[in-house]
Formats: C-alpha cells, structure tokens, sequence
DNA sequence: GTCTATATGCGGATAGAC
DNA sequence: GTCTATCCGCATATAGAC
C-alpha cells in the first residue's frame, strides 16, 4: 500500500500488469499452444513461455490446465460468432462465400481454429466433450436461425471449414511447392484466399 | 526347448501366442485407443490393458511409442485404400456415393478413421506430420488417379469425410435424440448410413 | 501480482527373470 | 514370448516469499 521500501522496484524481469491484461496474455498465448499440441500434448510450461510468465503462475490463475483449456475454447467460440455476426450485419447476399473468406481470415488468430479441432476429436472426454458439442451446435444454430441457411446449406459449409481445419492442422502449406497433387487439393479446397493460408504456413514454420 | 520342467505350464494369465498374431491383438487395441484419445493422450499402459498384455511388453514389441502410433497410422491408410480399391472393383457407377457408404462402414473397425483424424491435426510434430500429410495425399491421389474424380470432386469428398471425422469424434450421436439441432445435423450430414454411426455411439457409449 | 522452490504422481522405457 | 520390478524424467499443482 503506503510503505513501499526503498529499493525493491523493477524486482521482477517482467513488469507488473493489471490482472485482466495478463489473463488475455496468456489466454492468447494458450490458443496458439492448444492450437499446435492439442490439450494433451500442450503443457503448461509452453504457455508459461509463451506468454512471458512463470508457470505455476499459470495454474494459479485458472485453476488448472483443464480450465485454462475451456477458457480457450469459449473465447475462440465467441469470436467466431462475432466475426461471423459482424459479416452478417453488412448485407445477406452471397452469404456463403462472405463467411467463406471470413473463416479463412480467421486462421490469422494463431491457434483458434486449431484450438477448437482438437476439442471436436476430444468428445469422449468428460468435461472437454459436452462443451464441445455444444460450442460446435452453437455455430449450427447459428448458420440455420441466424444466417438462415437451410440444413444443407449449413451442411456444405461445415464441411469445407472441417477440411480447411484438417489441412491447417496437417500444414498441408508445406508441401505446397515441393508436391503437385498438395498444390491441386490446396488450390481446389480454397476458393481464393490462399494466399492467407501460405502466409500462416511460413510465418509458423519459422516459430 | 526339450526340457519341459515339471510345473510351470500355464504359468502365465495370458498363454503364448505367435508374435504376428499378438502383433495385431495389439495393433487393434492400439487403433481403439489412440482413436479415443489421441496421440498424446493415450497412454501405452492402456493400449496394454485393452490387449490383455502388459504395458513393457507393448513397449517392447514396438519400440517406442511414436512407432506404435506409426504403425497405428499405416495400418489405417492400408485399410481403407484397400477398402476403397475393393469398391472400385465392382464397378465405377455412383463411385461417389458408394464411397461414402464405405467410408461410414469403416467406422465398425474401432478408432481407425479417428487416430488418422489425430494425426492429422498433429501436422506440426516433426515424425508424425510427415506421414501424415504423406498419407492424406496418398488418398487423394488414389481418389485423382485411380477413382478418376476430377480435382473438385475429390475435394468434395474429403469435405464430407472429415466432417464426418469431426462429428465421430465429437460424439455427437450422444445428442442425437436431446437435442432437435444434433438430430438435425446429423441427419444431413449422413446422406444414409445413419443407423450405423448411432449403433457404434451406443456400443462405445457402454465402453 | 508474480516469482522460486518443491512435492507428487504418472508414464515411457529398461533390466532381467521365467 | 511375456512378465514383474523399477528407474527416471517430466508435468501439474501447491506453498510460500517478495
């Protein structure tokens, strides 16, 4: 409070911050991590790094990894929704596509989409499982009551952002110029915005 | 060798059996596993217990466990290259829908469509992300070369088999009969073939 | 608000018996 | 061919100082 001693400012390697700062910190740097390791494969320590912090300060500001992991996913969850409802309030035509390119945008949130694959193959897990499920039938709901996209539409949809995800997580990007067949199915899978995806794939295959 | 002592016949829980044949009772239990769990979170004492072995022995059968999930990986691509090229046989009409009957049939042989959706958002690993981007491309060139679908319906394809992979994964048969939207989806997603996803929810729902 | 030190448990892998 | 016993490292979580 008062009292503070004469010498021991700047005591820390890194600077203090409002708890709220460094809760968003470390949540993005979660994201990027669960993105590339899954839950299980993702440590805590990874995200301490990341995030410039020490580790158990990480546990001790979510409880435990579990947690951390579920934050990740409702705040990856709400952007999407967001993004895709900011689409939404700038006209219904060509809705498709619009939400198409905006998807694709999102890869440059690193780990988002990532995040939220892992938690889809996740669904046995008792707690990760039923969040999942229905995080994944939010955006359902949305895309039918919301975007008013009939069953097949939003089917079609779901099914182009599944491949995209499974070609991110593959870093299919990397054999963009070494095999021919991996440059047709990356230029048949992406409408345009390719160049976003390659973009990604050097940027992470230099961290 | 000749000498037989006295007693100790049936000295093991578990009685002999060829390496080959152990082999794949541990290849099998292995695919069940890593499918649920993933390449991370399986661990080689459950791919034990779900042999009826002990876990130093998977261990030491394989290797290490990274091979075992290698081999896991190329057993599945095997299969359903095999399966696929066991359609194509019987004749090139409607190849894509009786792919895709196929495709969902696969889901009977536990876990295999799910660890290859696991190593598939593990592109990043040095060992595993190799292979996998190796083996996705062998399906797709199977599907260009082989099936003769041009580059668009290849890619249609893969949409809808990893769509699929997500919602296996998902388990999002659990919603099928609680929520009006899981119904909904799946119902559009499985053109038929419906009964069997929800058969194999049920049986795992036990498990 | 953030760190260091550390307890604890679990999982992969090894050694060696039978 | 298969097991038991066990080592060792790593990762999560806790305690407590500053």
């Amino acid at each position: 409070m008062s009292s503070m001693s004469t010498h021991d400012l700047e005591h820390h390697p890194v600077s203090r911050m409002k708890s709220e700062d460094r809760r968003e910190l470390i949540l993005q740097a979660a994201t990027d991590v669960f993105g590339q390791f899954g839950y299980y494969g993702a440590t805590t320590d990874q995200v301490a790094k990341a995030a410039g912090v020490s580790q158990p300060y990480v546990v001790r500001m979510f409880g435990t990894k579990e947690r951390l992991f579920l934050e990740v996913m409702d705040r990856a969850l709400l952007f999407i929704l967001t993004t895709f409802r900011a689409v939404l309030s700038e006209g219904r035509d060509d809705l498709g596509h619009r939400f198409g390119v905006a998807y694709v945008d999102m890869l440059k949130q690193r780990g988002l989409l990532l995040s939220l694959m892992h938690s889809f193959i996740q669904g046995g897990d008792p707690v990760i499982g039923p969040r999942a499920r229905e995080g994944f039938l939010e955006v359902y709901a949305f895309l039918r009551d919301e975007a008013g996209f009939t069953p097949d539409e939003a089917n079609r949809f779901l099914e182009g952002g599944m491949l995209l995800n499974t070609l991110v997580g593959l870093r299919m990007s990397e054999e963009f110029e070494t095999s021919e067949r991996a440059n047709e199915l990356l230029c048949a899978a992406l409408p345009q915005k390719l160049d976003v995806l390659l973009e990604l794939g050097k940027q992470q295959a230099r961290a």
